[in-house]
Formats: structure tokens, C-alpha cells, sequence
DNA sequence: TATTGTTATACTCTATAACTATA
DNA sequence: TATAGTTATAGAGTATAACAATA
């Protein structure tokens, strides 16, 4: 029997797409100094300030040594709030700071502005759902 | 002034889900015994036969020293054909062997049956517009 | 001299394990 | 003893450079 016609797999398809975005984001990241991760931290603590950095390490979904770091130097740069939380001096309490917030804006901005390249060939309905699905998809929908 | 809304980063969202798409392949892969580059090899020989290692590896985005070991083992195992070129004995003819095609879409056929995890969530237009976008913007529009 | 494929080396990134300080 | 954070070590993956064969 024929094989059916098949279309490429999803991670096919993501991946090299994925690529090209790092690709032109990193110009981008270098003119701020922050490096890729630091601007997860940035993003991330700009959604909501997070108790401990493990948990902060669990929602970038990295590794949580391997942000400290980006962490030091955002913090150093003030770029971040870093406190122990006086009920439990183990945890560092973790903020965003206006300065971060201005960096974060700014680099989003551009990459957004960056995004056009791929976005700008999508006519309007097309924009819509391919952004609304891939938010969709990206949450992780409820098992 | 106030910030504008924001959406999040292309890349912001395709990273995570990108990351669970591949570790929802390994399964599959480590039971058909091929690696990650081994079966991208596969499949890129299955659309078209190359003439050189090196219009392989650019094809699917990867180094050409890195291809090397996957290609020994694809070969050894019967499902590519890898034979010098005749007029020119540098290079390494490829194609994949009719094995290697039933390996290639035996794994393809699981991984996407896998993807209706994510898949199976969007209605019937959502999943039409998502996955012809999804291969514009990956096949890379002309500059 | 240039090119294909290969091997060897170095480098980056990430994960694992061991350590400290608090609890 | 258990946990948050940190540091040190090791491992995987990748890129860079040198090499052999052929043109």
C-alpha cells in the first residue's frame, strides 16, 4: 500500500525558525550587554517577583545554577532586586527593578520590531491565529 | 508615558515548546535506535538525494564534521547509500535505501501521532492556518 | 592550489555532585 | 535532617583547526 503524503514534523519546522530568531535577537542583546538568559530572568521578573531563585530557575526552565551568574550581574548592574526574605534567610527574594524594566522594554521592543521580518509576510488573519495558537501552545495545555 | 501592551517574544514561546516536542520524540527514537541528527539525515535524504556531505549538512542546518559519525552508522545499519562519485572521488554520493525510507516513516508516523497532543487542541481552522504558516516562516521567505 | 571528507583539538554549554548557611 | 543557594567538577554537544585524498 501507498504511504500517505505526510507533512514535516512540527520540531522540523520549529527548529531552524527558532534559530534564525535567536540568530537576530543576539545583536540585539550584545547592544544591551544582557546576555540571553539574563533577558529571560528580565521577562520573567517583570510578569511576577518570585520567592526563591530555584522557582524563578523552574518557570525559564533552566537549570538553577546555572542562572546565578546572570543573576550576580543583573543584580550588580541594578538591574534586579536580590534580598534574603528576613522570615527565611536562605531565600532570596527576587524583583525586577524600573531600571530592568526600562532594559527589558527596550530590548523587547527592538526584537519585536526584529520580528516583523517573519511576521510582516502574514496577512492579518493569519498574524492573529498564528500568534494566538503558538501562546496556546506554548503555555502548555492542561494534560 | 505608558508602555504599550506587549506580546511575548516569538522565540520566548517557540523555546518551550520546541523543548517538549523534542523531548516527546526521543522516546521514539531511542526505540527505532536512531539519533536526533540521524533521523533529520533521513528525512532530508528522503526529499532529495545529495551529492556532497557537505550540501547535506547545510541543508539541514548542521555542521558538517558533526554529521559524520550519524551517517557512518546509517550506512552501516543499511538505511542510507553512501558511495564515492564516480567522475569525482571526493565526494559521497547520498540517498537513503528503501529501509531506511520504512524507518524514516515508521518514526515520522509516531512522532505525529504524538503531535496531536498539541495538535488536538485547535479547532480545524486554527490547525489549518498554524501548520501552513508555521512551514512559510520556516522554509525561510525571500529577503 | 582548491575542495571533499575525515580526524583531532578546544571551547561552550549544561548537568551532577559536593559544600555553606540557614532552618 | 532537610532546604536554598553556591561553587566545583565532569560530561555532552558543538565549533575550529589540521590532515589526507583527489581534482
Amino acid at each position: 500500500m501507498a504511504d500517505k503524503p505526510r507533512r514535516p514534523d512540527l520540531a522540523a519546522m520549529l527548529a531552524p525558525l527558532l534559530r534564525e530568531l535567536i540568530a537576530a535577537e543576539e545583536p540585539v542583546l550584545a547592544a544591551h550587554e544582557v546576555s540571553m538568559w539574563g533577558y529571560v530572568v528580565l521577562s520573567a521578573l517583570d510578569a511576577a517577583p518570585m520567592r526563591t531563585q530555584a522557582a524563578l530557575a523552574a518557570t525559564i526552565g533552566a537549570d538553577k545554577t546555572r542562572i546565578i551568574r546572570d543573576l550576580d550581574e543583573l543584580q550588580q548592574r541594578g538591574l534586579i532586586e536580590r534580598r534574603p526574605d528576613p522570615d527565611d534567610r536562605r531565600v532570596r527574594l527576587l524583583a525586577i527593578t524600573e531600571a530592568g524594566r526600562a532594559v527589558k522594554n527596550a530590548v523587547q521592543a527592538e526584537i519585536q520590531r526584529g520580528e516583523e521580518h517573519w511576521l510582516g509576510v502574514l496577512d492579518a488573519e493569519e498574524r492573529r491565529t498564528f500568534l494566538r495558537v503558538l501562546s496556546r501552545l506554548s503555555a502548555g495545555e492542561p494534560t
